[in-house]
DNA sequence: CACTATAGTGAACTATGCTTCCGATTGTCA
DNA sequence: TGACAATCGGAAGCATAGTTCACTATAGTG
């Protein structure tokens, strides 16, 4: 709603274009790396602009985040369709989009910090881009279901829960392995 | 040992006891309502003294909230060591204990935020409890184990994961419903 | 009851980091 | 190429919230 823009889109002047791009690789890079406090300073510092354009491009610090998250949920939704393209055991399937899922959340800390709890107000505003993931997995694992090779009352939501879950386990606490946890998170799916 | 105090204690003069309670109290409430965020001055004011006072007693704002955890944590481990009392079929015990668990953290912003990944210094400050935690857990599930009710492979650690991911899905994000999710993962650590 | 060490108070200070603003630049188009 | 609208830059402006400190109040003691 907020950001519903309405105005007659003219297209953006070249070198804005490319600023916007840097902008958005930078922040990727710089939020993955030291999560959502990073500073806007910093996104702007890497991707050689002033901070005045960053905000030219995103209205706060949290539309930006905003965007990333999005983009993340747009990456794991795509997979999500690829996998279902695929033709092997279901559940095999959906494991392998899990773990590499799970591997991208690793590597990106604002992620984590956005599925992992806090961060309400940015993941309320990536919720159509989680739903239509939501959606995708819900086939997947219908799919799993009639293979009878997934626990029958899982839901999308779980999943979801899940890896949420796990990238609240992800910050580095000392004794907690994701990967560990994963394998036995996976294997408790699995129909008994 | 940050906080070992040396330097032989003489015991607080009666206010200062009286408002140091006070303020743990106060603390207790508005971090749990309003999560970490919520603001020294809040607390102070709840008490009914002066910021300066509760500076007077806790170094920084995040000593109180390391305080407020450790004493969560050690809230914890007292129920766990309650369960290992009781003579019912272990597994039974132990879904019980996690069930109440979870609804204490529930109720609990502050202690959502510190166990679902943000707050890792806090967490960290804390660690002896959680390890004590940690440990008696695993009496807990050893018993199980022996019972055959539980998955063999599950380990202390898995449970606080476990946990954690939980308080990671309690921030109301739409669609999730952790009661519903506690349940699964509770028949999920069954023994197949 | 007087004295003093301990404790309390809260306005002021400070640090941090997001956001704004306006003069300087630069693409685009006639 | 000239003109101008779009864009950029980054110092300065603000807001928030943690923390300090100089002064006042009071519990404990002889």
């Amino acid at each position: 709603m907020a950001d519903t823009v309405i105005h007659t889109e003219r297209p953006l002047r070249a070198d804005a274009r490319r600023n916007r791009e840097r902008i958005l690789e930078s922040a990727r890079a710089v939020f993955a790396e030291y999560g959502a406090n990073a500073q806007i300073d910093d996104v702007a510092r890497q991707a050689g602009v002033g901070v005045g354009t960053v905000y030219r491009h995103f209205e706060t610090k949290e539309a930006l985040l905003v965007e990333l998250l999005r983009e993340k949920f747009r990456l794991f939704a795509a997979r999500a369709r690829e996998a279902l393209e695929q033709h092997g055991e279901p559940f095999a399937v959906l494991e392998d989009l899990l773990r590499r899922n799970a591997q991208t959340a690793a590597s990106d800390a604002a992620v984590q910090h956005a599925l992992a709890g806090a961060g309400e107000n940015i993941w309320m505003q990536a919720e159509a881009e989680q739903q239509e993931l939501v959606a995708v997995t819900g086939l997947l694992i219908a799919r799993a279901r009639r293979a009878g090779t997934i626990r029958q009352d899982v839901e999308a939501n779980d999943i979801a829960m899940l890896m949420c879950g796990l990238c609240s386990t992800m910050g580095g606490k000392p004794g907690f392995d994701w990967r560990r946890h994963l394998d036995l998170v996976i294997d408790m799916l699995r129909a008994r």
